[in-house]
DNA sequence: AAGTCTCGCAACCGCAAGAGC
DNA sequence: GGCTCTTGCGGTTGCGAGACT
């Protein structure tokens, strides 16, 4: 005995028509929501009730606010995520007029990328660069790698995606400083024509990280500068309410090399800088202590026989 | 101009909890 | 206590519009 179907096979599936709209709307306008399995027969919807509860819980209420997010709802949510993870009816329940839908849907495609793209890790809320050295200090040799791939995968997507677009430029650029051979089989590399990372995700499946040469110790010591199409993310003013107004990666990661390209490019340093225009402390406690991100933002180490294709970005 | 890619949103799916009998 | 039905929730998918090549 199987599970018992919700609704009928000849019910209709796909986006809402105007008419269904008005017929869903006026009907509950005028019974309520009771029983949603009874609704769409009554209201002569050939629908599924659980699709018409949808429709109307996230389309078709009265209250509900549609359109863009402001900053204060953005930020919100960050912090209720960091609290209550995704648990989005319990953040959307915050933010009057908002559906979990409608939270789940921004926090996955907008705000998700944001904090990655500023260093922060959108699941655990701190930046990279403390999960990494948590990483590399408290595990043994041979789990470092595994788990800070884990860990870290969501941030490598970005990275791979944002380098899948740019691989063009950096490959002219590496052309035009080193003239070092590209060498397609290393795992660390991305070459125009590798196929297996034209898709953005984690590195590809038959090139695994390489646990021998990913020792703690390689987490550190390598330094790269981000794309410029990073520095907004990483420099802006948004700090997603912080604490201090800064976000872990303003106050930990955000030196000011890292954000030359941006400020040559005429934009601000945000909130690195303090009132007199100079460097906050955090960040020069950052540079000067003991951290795996002395100067630039770090992401790992790699042979030394093998040409970098992410130190294109140093120069 | 046409084809391809990317992004954002709406909708669907399956599971779990709660309510009622 | 156990069964059925309803509702709520979170993850995932599909599609359309706009951007890009």
């Amino acid at each position: 005995m199987g599970r018992i179907p919700c609704c009928e096979d000849n019910v209709k599936r796909g986006q809402w028509t105007p008419e269904e709209d008005n017929k869903l709307s006026s009907y509950i306008a005028q019974h309520g929501t009771r029983n949603w399995r009874l609704i769409p027969k009554n209201a002569g919807l050939q629908r599924c009730g659980k699709s018409c509860r949808l429709r109307w819980t996230n389309y078709l209420r009265p209250d509900l606010k549609h359109g863009q997010f402001s900053g204060a709802e953005e930020q919100t949510i960050v912090k209720l995520h960091s609290v209550v993870g995704n648990r989005w009816s319990l953040i959307a329940a915050q933010l009057p007029g908002r559906t979990d839908n409608d939270v789940k849907n921004h926090w996955n495609t907008k705000l998700k990328r944001k904090l990655s793209g500023m260093g922060i890790d959108p699941i655990t809320h701190k930046p990279f660069s403390h999960l990494m050295a948590e990483i590399a200090t408290t595990l043994a040799t041979p789990q470092v790698a595994h788990l800070a791939e884990a860990a870290l995968g969501c941030f490598k997507d970005e990275m791979l995606h944002l380098l899948t677009k740019k691989r063009i430029d950096f490959q002219l650029l590496q052309s035009n400083t080193d003239g070092v051979q590209r060498n397609t089989s290393s795992p660390y590399i991305a070459t125009q024509h590798d196929e297996t990372f034209e898709k953005p995700g984690i590195f590809p499946q038959n090139k695994t990280w390489d646990s021998a040469g990913a020792t703690s110790a390689n987490f550190a010591g390598t330094c790269c500068n981000f794309p410029s199409s990073l520095d907004a993310f990483f420099c802006g003013p948004s700090s997603f309410g912080y604490e201090g107004g800064l976000s872990p990666w303003n106050q930990s990661m955000c030196t000011g090399s890292t954000c030359t390209a941006g400020e040559q490019q005429g934009r601000s340093h945000g909130k690195l800088d303090d009132e007199n225009g100079e460097e906050s402390q955090g960040g020069k406690e950052m540079r000067d202590g003991p951290s795996l991100f002395n100067t630039d933002c770090v992401l790992w180490d790699l042979p030394s026989d093998e040409p970098n294709s992410l130190r294109a970005f140093t120069s």
